[in-house]
DNA sequence: ATACTTATTGTATTTTGTACAATAAGTGAT
DNA sequence: ATCACTTATTGTACAAAATACAATAAGTAT
């Protein structure tokens, strides 16, 4: 049974797409970091290119707390939904040449394969500050509309966790992620509207959400607005 | 930047979920192996369990070329339907004490971590001649019903696949998969039952199935049946 | 011709999705 | 107090899809 025996290396990493909107520019956007080089100017060669955060698995961690760990290190924040949506193998997926000076600081054998378990996590930008970490130079917060090119797969990986929001928004609870604790329908069908890139009907839109056994009414209405106040919302905390 | 150098060792495997069907039983099952020993009659320590087959991946394959040969070696068969569906990674999973002296077999270093990735697969019953291959004594067909405990986590991960296929049915285009090329509506209907755990009306069965645009008539007829001869379906071809 | 077995089909009802516009409730200006 | 302005809120008619339910059809064997 020799075959089985390995003799050769294989990283595993855990990549974040960390997708956070605002209401204010009502854009939905996914948190890149700028990839650190070796030391300070110290490698002309190196050309940082934009990543999604990720990082090796640890040895003693979970693959959801490696997840977790990622995103604390990065946004400070905790308890943020979390869900791991795809794994990517390939072979070659960190061979091309782009990518290997940085690897070569990273890796003891920057040639090694990684296989890389990726997470889909939601943030309201508002509530988080990403900080630069170990990792990165420094984090931006890109339009999903307007994605650089990207190290590695990643753009691969941002589009399937892209194809899975819209697939189901609902099941993933948006609203409840992605908003403020107490919001306005109108808010809410904002939030809809740039998630599946499409313009939908008021009426339609209150009709079907108020199915949803999460939405609570809330006892309150904005104040100070120059036109009819909105009803307050929030959603119910999930039982489990 | 020396955290991030691996000094720890990483197995990662392909685990495969082999539901077939044969229309005679009108059974759901899954495919199971029966661990191999060492050599024969020299370890009386080790117990074989049943497991899902599975195996760790090589250096140049993809996952899920990884997926295919493992089902290739075990059921001697090409271009199944194949779906990778959750990657199990937790620290313990091959901790167990049950499960070391398998392992011990099999592994330079028996306590390392193992990261699985799972796949799906949807074959039919009488199609496929399973063999016992060189990391199995001999494979067994089992009742979704009556899964007994097997090795590692894998009652997790196959839990896990039905309830996948159990929610998307028609996603997984499962009549392709797992009935031969001409069937009857009847026929379609019981394995749709059998998925689904519940009886469904045969009218509206028949209504909702004729939307499926992959489903065309036939023109051939059952004969020598005992009844009302049934009218011959199968499925197109998808494009991609 | 009859008994038997499974295949096949329709109708009424409910639920859900879609298209579409008028009224309501605040603010600030006059 | 009235009016202009802005966004919030709601209903109705229609189409499409899901559900409940039973009678007739087409073979075989006797």
């Amino acid at each position: 049974m020799k075959d089985n025996f390995l003799n050769y290396n294989n990283y595993v990493s855990v990549d974040c797409v960390v997708l956070g909107y605002n209401e204010v520019e009502n854009k939905l956007q996914v948190l890149l970091i700028k990839q650190k080089g070796p030391a300070p100017n110290t490698s002309e060669l190196f050309k940082p290119q934009f990543a999604i955060p990720g990082d090796l698995i640890k040895e003693e961690e979970s693959l959801d707390e490696a997840a977790a760990r990622i995103l604390e290190d990065l946004a400070n924040v905790k308890g943020l939904f979390l869900e791991q949506f795809y794994t990517f193998g390939h072979p070659d997926r960190v061979k091309d040449p782009k990518d290997a000076d940085w690897l070569s600081t990273r890796r003891k054998d920057p040639l090694a394969r990684v296989i890389t378990v990726a997470y889909l996590a939601l943030v309201r930008i508002d509530q988080i500050n990403p900080s630069a970490g170990y990792f990165a130079e420094q984090t931006v917060w890109r339009s999903i509309k307007k994605i650089p090119k990207l190290a590695f797969d990643h753009n691969t990986i941002v589009a399937k966790a892209l194809d899975i929001i819209r697939e189901h928004p609902e099941q993933h609870i948006v609203g409840r992620e992605l908003l403020p604790n107490k919001f306005t329908l109108s808010q809410l069908q904002n939030l809809y509207e740039v998630i599946q890139n499409k313009e939908l009907d008021k009426r339609n839109f209150r009709k079907s959400i108020k199915n949803n056994e999460y939405l609570i009414t809330l006892d309150e209405k904005q104040k100070g607005v120059l036109h009819k106040p909105a009803q307050y919302y929030a959603f119910k905390k999930p039982k489990k």
